[in-house]
DNA sequence: AGAATTCCAGAACATTCGTTCTAAAATAAT
DNA sequence: ATTATTTTAGAACGAATGTTCTGGAATTCT
């Protein structure tokens, strides 16, 4: 009966996310998506709805896309070594100087529209149980000292990506970053 | 000859520093500037130039405030004291839910405009030079490790800002900040 | 008093914004 | 072939954007 679409939704809404990623929500306007996007303005809105539902669903892809990324990196290691590459890959893996999107909206658009920050909440949270789950392991292994707490460390490490990536906007020294990784890491070791 | 000005400049200044604060720079329309002002719009161009300029006011006014309330920290007590009180304050001095100035730019224009950045940069090196200065004389009095970095610690620190920002506004839980920063003060220490 | 400057209120400007709509071409199923 | 739907390009919309201008009232100096 009728005809299907022509382009693949999961495909451009992952441009979209590139696009609201390096310039963030405010900056980005609907006619910078039409272009990136290679999409009719039609067609976006049919398929995603206005502008800040096209955003939502940006954040949730984001936000699935790094999930996976840390539970990869809990496999076939140590925990505490699981927890390092985390940490490393914050400073290594830029994807062409662009900062954390959920970090960047975070300061954005968190602090006023309680839709998004319940989003970016969700994720935080989602990886800060990642973490936890091995520093706990790494506790009963004896790989960071009894006295430690691993909620909190956990909380520190999720937070420090933000510290991270803001010296890299504000400074792009890749061996400041990796002393400050080194010292991040201690301060859970010792 | 002529007329005076009817209003006080940096007192005006002051709130348009704190609109933009509490808004972000993209989401504050000038019409928002008139109504907070409470200046007419012509006078506002007059005496601060456009919008970007006005912002680029606004953000060296709150540097500079930023900038004396940390060197208040630094007389009267020990330097490792003056550190944990810098690191205390931005805990405990939340104005209004609203993240530091600095800290949300750095994220929201810091990455693609370099005259913002300039700005940001050289705010955060007059900051971290600051807190070296306190490492520097910590160590010397055995207050931190020998093996330590200060200039290391001190961009940690200044960084760590940002990390106690992010979860305030994403989780709003004063107490968990406290452990963050009890544990970002002990990985100094120890 | 008179000249100079700054104030205010608001109109006016050209752009740009997000969004909706029109209309024709393309494709898929019946 | 017919029907249904999605595609495209682009016009059109009202609202909001940053900015400039007009005009007149207010104030300060000589």
């Amino acid at each position: 009966m009728a005809r299907n679409k022509a382009f693949d939704p999961e495909e451009r809404l992952a441009k979209a996310r590139d696009l609201f990623w390096e310039k963030g929500y405010n900056a980005t306007s609907m006619q910078d998506l039409v272009d990136e996007m290679q999409l009719n303005r039609a067609s976006i809105y049919d398929t995603y709805g206005d502008k800040y539902a096209l955003f939502q669903q940006c954040l949730q892809n984001y936000a699935k896309e790094k999930l996976f990324d840390y539970k990869q990196c809990c496999d076939k290691v140590s925990p505490m070594t699981a927890v390092e590459s985390i940490v490393r890959r914050a400073v290594t893996n830029k994807k062409e100087g662009k900062t954390c999107l959920m970090v960047k909206t975070s300061f954005e658009l968190a602090s006023m529209d309680d839709g998004i920050k319940m989003i970016v909440r969700e994720q935080a949270k989602a990886s800060i149980s990642v973490l936890q789950e091995l520093l706990e392991k790494a506790k009963q292994m004896n790989e960071i000292p009894a006295e430690k707490d691993p909620a909190t460390l956990a909380q520190f490490l999720y937070a420090s990506f933000s510290s991270l990536w803001m010296m890299d906007v504000l400074f792009g020294d890749k061996e400041m970053l990796e002393r400050m990784a080194d010292h991040i890491l201690d301060s859970i070791r010792h």
